[in-house]
DNA sequence: AGAAAAATTAAACAGTTGTTTAATTTAAAC
DNA sequence: GTTTAAATTAAACAACTGTTTAATTTTTCT
């Protein structure tokens, strides 16, 4: 399945990514929007329909190739502990590099219901879901992983982590001494992702 | 310290906080507040001069005592480990119970730069930070957590695993089977807050 | 009771919002 | 080259935004 997006388009959900991430989603204006991206306001009604279909759009063209990503991963000849720390490096890299969609992901999809019920979005939840219980249940069964593990529960820790931590920029850069955008990407890629590498192992593996 | 704030405000504050909840910051108007609240537009500025000052007084009034409960925990007479399960059970508690207080502090503080910016919620945030930081070097010290934690990293993990799976209730209350309202609360107090519990412990004890 | 302060109100302010319209320009098809 | 379709535009739409004003009511104090 191609994305059907023309240049124009893209170059719309571009400038759109940039801002929601900057300034959320009720707080960006189609006007804003329009002007950044250089082009009339009425382009994005006539493309997309609505703010909110514009939004959509975004996050299906932002989440696509996610799946084969991770079915590739789950196809790998690796250990179990191995795949799970492909995939939360996968995670981490997936939503640092695309500018901002981490915010819209987590918090505007959380509050926009017409949005979340849209079944595409619970879809892509439970179809990632699923590739992460395939791996945990691998792990079990050559008896390396606990058998206790609520898998559910995993994904808040790994995302949560890394949203949390991202949500609260200002205050890491202060308190790790951050000081340029380089040393923060970098902080995340190394320190971050190793330690929700770390807890997830800990999770896993720990006898209590 | 008393809260300057009398019955009329802290109604005020208490829609406030249900709408923000419920729809974001930049997502709730002044007169969905005033209307919810039954009171006229301008209560709202001549109470507290402007919709951001609204938001300022909520989360002041809100985390206020917290400093207090987490120095009377460190105080007490248990095991590092308890008290840091104390900890994680104090925080759900405590987010739990203002009906959704944690999506205000959690996304809005962190996107309305002003706000952040001003000193008092960065301070309330490196008091939390350093109330967990004598914990664990206590623990540390008697030998029963490892030397190598990144403390500034466990409250992403502790805080972000809570509000991810807030954040995305309708899913977790579809896969888990959650129906009723009472029944998504109590696995929250039971099986979520065990979980991070876990999960903590086992970073703070396991070796890799 | 009467004066001063605080609380409350409806109305207006000047911008901004998402979306639609109808006219015009550009591109594609024949 | 003409016709048909797609892209782009400025302008208008009505509704909503946060905030202020000035008038009125209520409460507090003496």
């Amino acid at each position: 399945m191609k994305s059907n997006l023309n240049d124009k388009q893209i170059q719309i959900l571009e400038v759109a990514e940039e801002l929601f991430a900057e300034k959320g989603f009720d707080g960006t204006s189609i006007r804003d929007i329009s002007k950044e991206a250089k082009i009339n306001v009425a382009m994005v009604s006539y493309y997309f329909g609505s703010k909110e279909k514009l939004l959509e759009s975004l996050i299906l063209f932002k989440t696509s190739g996610l799946k084969e990503q991770l079915v590739n991963l789950i196809e790998e000849n690796l250990e179990p502990i191995e795949k799970i720390n492909k995939l939360i490096e996968l995670y981490v890299n997936r939503l640092n590099c695309n500018k901002g969609i981490y915010r819209v992901l987590h918090f505007e999809l959380a509050s926009k219901k017409k949005i979340l019920e849209l079944e595409s979005f619970s879809e892509i939840k439970k179809a990632n879901l699923k590739s992460l219980e395939l791996i945990i249940r691998e792990g079990q069964a050559k008896g390396v992983f606990r058998k206790d593990v609520i898998i559910p529960l995993l994904t808040p820790t790994i995302l949560g982590t890394y949203f949390h931590f991202q949500m609260n920029k200002p205050f890491f850069e202060d308190i790790l001494d951050l000081k340029t955008e380089d040393a923060y990407n970098n902080y995340v890629k190394t320190d971050l992702t190793k330690h929700i590498q770390q807890t997830i192992k800990a999770l896993l593996i720990y006898e209590n």
